[in-house]
DNA sequence: CGCTTCTTTGACCCTTATCAATGGCTGTGG
DNA sequence: CCACAGCCATTGATAAGGGTCAAAGAAGCG
């Protein structure tokens, strides 16, 4: 955990038209709420699943996973974490984390005091409403993985994996918009075991099916680059109809 | 929808102690802030997916599900709606709802206006915090859900969705928590459909697995009455080691 | 280079979906 | 009061999607 290196003012996220515009005032407030900022080595946890986290945080850059262990030892990926995402207003809020955080890359991550989000709650009515926006939209992303892995085959299933994180990645990439629309490629940092659990797949069933849609042109995830040729087709195979809004950061 | 015909002060939720209590003024502000009641008869629609909604609610009484359903017809329930369950935040706060509300019994619902959410974030940071809470407790409840589904066979799934699905009811009926303890019996007024489509399996399936658990003594759900003589058994075949936490209203 | 981690591929089989039909309950109308 | 329609629960037979097991390539790394 180092001294703050980076000022919201200068926030290499805020540029980002991926994210909301905050006011001159919202940023000076968010600076003096930022305690510093953290550095978490990759296969590292963040947030343990029944810690008690006097802070909370926003990634800054670098990608994870949100995750959850059964006593048995199976264990399911809840979702990837990525830049501009806010982790552990559970703990902040609930006072214990009921999944873990775990760094897939280097990140490093805006610290906030768990204090703080009271104060926050108080005094910043933009940024209380920014909270409960970024909790509402996690609820929508949770509700439609929870449809995917709930009525589709494996190969939609993947299909909706792939789409999404490319989408995202894509934007966060290249706000434009070009990279998005050619399906061009993005870093994907993950496993395929990875995938597997998240999307409730045995490892090699997910290995196959990624092979098929590769033989078929339409998506190509290798060296941890991800290439959808085909984004309309695994789209309407997957029946995402609309994207994801765009989001408030902090 | 009629005029308001319960006070915030005569909530019968309120007396609950499955719920925290608010203060003298926190009633009085969400007295002002309802705009009166609102009644849906079994099978219709709360709110529709792809709707704005101007209001958002609070459940008073009776039971729902939310719901999501893809071009093709298959459906996934999202979540099954009880009294003091807050709907509509979605909508509230991104302007569009990404799921369906539907009644199963007659239910009535507190109506505040979307407006007022703004309001409320601004000059009742304590209420403010309660709606974070909601959205936090949301969100751990669809991690598990999605773990539940991602991970396990069909019968500890039955289980899971069983045992929380009594321990919700039965602290609701009784909070003195004899009937959580005995598994005693709750109304539970869906269809085993519904309860297939909650958990990706299949109506005949569903039925051979509540018939198995039946005979094997450990939960019986007929006639629209579920008991759990063995809530112990069932908890420990989903691996739920512990219970979701005291929630706060409105 | 040898070690570990991840990916890829083949063979087998189990859980769960699908199909199909019956039984039960409730409400409605002749 | 009974017949019929609709909805839901129940049960048996069959099949397929995906899990598990096993082992061999690739690829990063000290």
């Amino acid at each position: 955990m180092n001294s703050p290196t980076v000022s919201c003012f200068d926030c290499p996220l805020r540029c980002n038209p991926l994210f909301e515009v905050p006011s001159e005032d919202e940023l000076r407030y968010m600076s003096s709420f930022k305690l510093g900022e953290l550095t978490v080595e990759p296969g590292r946890t963040v947030l343990m699943e029944g810690a008690a986290s006097a802070q909370f945080y926003t990634v800054l850059e670098g990608m994870g996973l949100r995750q959850k262990t059964f006593p048995s030892g199976q264990r399911q990926v809840i979702s990837f974490v990525m830049p501009g995402d806010l982790v552990g207003l559970q703990a902040a809020v609930m006072g214990e984390m009921r999944h873990s955080v775990e760094a897939t890359t280097r990140m490093s991550l805006c610290v906030f005091d768990r204090n703080g989000l009271w104060d926050l709650l108080r005094n910043q009515p933009k940024r209380a409403y920014s909270v409960t926006w970024l909790a509402a939209v996690e609820e929508v992303f949770l509700g439609e993985t929870l449809a995917t892995i709930g009525q589709l085959d494996a190969t939609q299933r993947i299909a909706w994996a792939l789409v999404r994180l490319h989408d995202r990645l894509a934007m966060l990439d290249d706000p434009e918009g070009a990279l998005l629309a050619n399906g061009g490629p993005v870093a994907l940092p993950y496993r395929q075991q990875d995938l597997a659990d998240a999307l409730g797949l045995s490892l090699v069933h997910t290995n196959k099916t990624l092979a098929r849609l590769k033989a078929g042109g339409l998506a190509d995830w290798s060296g941890g680059q991800l290439r959808l040729p085909g984004r309309r087709q695994l789209a309407s195979l997957a029946m995402i109809d609309d994207e994801m809004p765009r989001r408030p950061l902090l």
